[in-house]
DNA sequence: GGATTGAAATCTACGCTGTAGGTTTCCCTG
DNA sequence: CAGGGAAACCTACAGCGTAGATTTCAATCC
């Protein structure tokens, strides 16, 4: 039974599509997506899977917009302090990476848009509001942050086991002085630093910018 | 004469198939770049191509590489502070990316292990280590300085006309409020901003740490 | 100088891809 | 029970990356 009759339902939707995909991409990289495969996993027709995701490119944007729902959607709000909101946003997207390290590339070259990515940004931004931050910063403080996040998880997970380039001290004789620091790439330990240096510049250029309206 | 005839020279070499390939990219953009595009550019059989790059892949190194190779050399040393030697780095970075944005989603994609990617980063690296910052600050900043870069260029050449999902007050209140702030969004005054926020992290990551071994 | 060799280029062919268009079957409503 | 729409499938096509065999040229060696 590996082809169905033609009339009968196969239960598709754009749901089912969507974590098939997915798991699809998880397991044997983007490179090897593609809908006939994908239509073999979900036992159905090629063509099958047109009636509801109308062409390739859209079922990537299907696969970003599912994994990115997989966020926990945030817990509280009012009480926490900004820096609080933003460790704990950064390290629930680095998280989300990390289980799907294959999709994540579709989502740092493609521009957000999705409801939970919105939100997740809304809080964010309304929390440092509310800490006081000026204006400015805040609107420039999603940028700095997920610029980051973007480019940082696209560099520790895109390397395969060939991460380290094996650097030559005749050439590179500061950079291979540093080499025995960065041995936890990738690390939760590491990203912490790097979140923090981030998060300080934030705060720098707040104190910098005055800290207008909202000291008191 | 679309054809040659088949033992003459067409004076194919790695530098100018990948000449032709950047060219390539930036006129119809990466999901449209293949071997047999290429190999009409060249005026040639699409198979002569594999006799001097050994697959597509291979291919799209070629093209990071040639695009990397593209950055200015790096002037001066010496004196120059580690601000102005990361703040001319990335500059140079930027002005790379938006020369060719089609192309640039494959660097932030791929590790670069390309000498000039190194040579940048190791007069990078050099310098903050003269400016008496302590070693492990100078460990993690290219990780920071680079992930935020990577990132935000994608963000920021990734998106199309449609660049502004227009958000809706209603829903995202806080966010709503700060969309004249983002006016200027992919200029180089905002980059600038940015820069100053992920240079001033650094630099506060620098104090934070004691300054170490070098400050007397 | 004629034969030999190796490199560069082309030709052919195969399996794979995305998807347009047409066909079949089922279910729901009248 | 007739009709219509939706869901699924089948066929077909143009294009892709590339393995393997073939042709041609230019330089080398006896």
């Amino acid at each position: 039974m590996t082809r169905r009759t033609r009339g009968t339902s196969a239960g598709l939707d754009r749901a089912r599509i969507a974590a098939a995909a997915v798991a699809l991409v998880d397991r044997d990289g983007l490179d090897r997506f593609g809908v006939r495969r994908l239509a073999d996993d979900l036992g159905v027709d090629p063509m099958s899977i047109y009636h509801h995701i109308k062409g390739k490119a859209a079922l990537l944007d299907a696969i970003s917009e599912a994994v990115i729902a997989e966020m926990e959607a945030g817990g509280r709000g009012a009480s926490d302090g900004w820096e609080e909101v933003a460790r704990r946003t950064a390290h629930d997207y680095r998280r989300m990476a990390y289980r799907h390290p294959r999709v994540f590339p579709l989502l740092a070259t493609r521009p957000q848009k999705s409801p939970v990515a919105l939100a997740a940004l809304e809080r964010l931004v309304a929390a440092m509001r509310d800490g006081g931050l000026p204006d400015r910063v805040v609107a420039d403080a999603p940028g700095v942050l997920f610029g980051f996040l973007n480019g940082h998880l696209l560099a520790v997970l895109g390397g395969g086991p060939d991460e380290a380039p094996a650097i030559d001290p005749a050439d590179y004789p500061a950079m291979a002085a540093l080499t025995p620091l960065q041995a936890d790439f990738g690390s939760v330990a590491e990203f912490d630093r790097l979140l923090d240096s981030v998060l300080g510049g934030i705060r720098d250029q707040a104190a910098r910018h005055g800290r207008a309206h909202a000291a008191d």
